[in-house]
DNA sequence: TCTACGATCTTT
DNA sequence: AAGATCGTAGAT
């Protein structure tokens, strides 16, 4: 287990995308392999939170990278992501994990769902990390509640579209900036992957 | 203040 | 195909 520096979050938002699947994230004693991810590429980016500028709940967003933005979708699920490059207002969206260690607590969490091995679809993960917003903005680089970890890097990449951004501009809801591990059954619309 | 809606998931 | 569920952002 070792921790990424923060230097290795201040490179362009599609690189550490790709770069994310196979890392490991650690909070307490569940670790999960990240399968699945989405880049946000900043304010002119119409799918992303930053197209309307600095606000309180996308703040972390803007700020250096190596932090994490944590925000609640639908009133329900509590959505990750890892901030990139330094004030880009760019950041990956964590869609899908396997889960490495801490299975019964996972299990616990999730209430006794169906395979917690693998968890598609991002209000899962929130689900398996015990994710807040009390915790968007805290630190993945060092020790602490919430922590990313290098693993093993994927070997086989795919791609695709981003999920659920119908609103944006078409060519944004086109673009290919979905990004999932190939060696992987755990990712959501394998199907339409590339 | 008020209102509409969402980077989703589960059940019908 | 639709309901759950609530914070956010833009409008008033």
């Amino acid at each position: 287990m070792s921790l990424l520096p923060q230097s290795w979050y201040y490179r362009d938002v599609i690189e550490v995308a790709r770069d994310l699947l196979g890392r490991h994230l650690k909070r307490g004693s569940v670790v999960l392999r990240i399968t699945e991810v989405e880049a946000y590429l900043g304010p002119h980016d119409s799918a992303a939170h930053t197209r309307m500028g600095r606000t309180r709940r996308n703040a972390p967003m803007w700020g250096p990278g190596g932090h994490a933005y944590i925000y609640l979708c639908y009133g329900i699920h509590n959505m990750l992501n890892v901030v990139t490059g330094n004030g880009d207002g760019a950041a990956v969206l964590i869609r899908s994990c396997e889960v490495v260690r801490g299975l019964s607590v996972v299990r616990h969490r999730r209430q006794g769902a169906e395979g917690p091995l693998l968890l598609a679809g991002p209000g899962k993960v929130g689900q398996a990390l015990d994710l807040s917003t009390q915790l968007s903005g805290h630190a993945l680089f060092t020790s602490g509640k919430l922590e990313l970890h290098a693993g093993g890097p994927a070997t086989s990449i795919r791609k695709g579209t981003r999920i659920g951004i119908a609103y944006a501009r078409r060519k944004d809801v086109r673009a290919q900036l979905r990004f999932a591990d190939g060696d992987s059954h755990c990712v959501t619309g394998r199907s339409a992957l590339s």
